[in-house]
DNA sequence: ACTTTACATAGCTTAACGGTAATATAACCC
DNA sequence: GGGTTATATTACCGTTAAGCTATGTAAAGT
């Protein structure tokens, strides 16, 4: 899965996130967007490119306007990602507690 | 959430994430961990200290060793911050998908 | 036709990242 | 003690990323 880098890149920007959580409400304009952030507009349209190639969000063009929606398939992948990761974990939590709890006495080293 | 930031940051490199899911097999030491990628033993200490900073992994001392383990506590950050997106997506799915109906028929727009 | 609006693209600077080799430190083995 | 093993730290380098300003372009308004 090559697009996880793309993905998982695209999310560790704060900037992005938020144009996530607000694309999450509807279709908005690159200048919709811009306007909250105290950031020049091809900042903006930078980082909706790379939220582009990541798959995460799509744009139609509407005259002079090219609004933005939220795509589900990148959140998607996320959560498949999450879920292999989750299983493996969960199929060896036992082993992994038992591990730990034997190694305990070793020098009081107490971590959750 | 400040930590995202890091959280998914460090997810964005595929050596970090398949580390990840070694590690989601059990405790694995440095060493271990370095022989499957044709990587520097430092390379991957680096890895290691920036899943460490976004709390997704903790290591322990035994002896000269430094067994690395996977914490939950950083996927769940992850868990949270999708669904957060997610409910808003859906809430106004509806909405959006009416949208996008309507504006299906618009396809001889010229360009360029 | 001219201006404005809504974007995209290009070029630049700075900072962060991913890798390396070399060196340091600390525990282990003989 | 001396050498080996396991890992961290440092210094350096090339690449990428994020921001800016300036400019280009296409549609809209007048």
């Amino acid at each position: 899965m090559k697009n996880l880098d793309a993905v998982f890149s695209a999310l560790s920007d704060p900037t992005r996130r938020a144009i996530l959580a607000r694309l999450a409400q509807g279709e908005v304009t690159v200048m919709e967007l811009a306007e909250p952030f105290d950031m020049s507009q091809p900042a903006i349209s930078k980082h909706l490119r790379v939220l582009e190639c990541a798959g995460l969000i799509a744009r139609r063009v509407e005259g002079a306007r090219r609004p933005c929606r939220l795509l589900s398939e990148g959140v998607g992948a996320i959560d498949q990602w999450l879920a292999s990761l989750r299983t493996a974990l969960a199929s060896n939590y036992d082993r992994l507690d038992a591990v730990l709890a034997d190694m305990k006495p070793q020098k009081s080293r107490r971590r959750r």
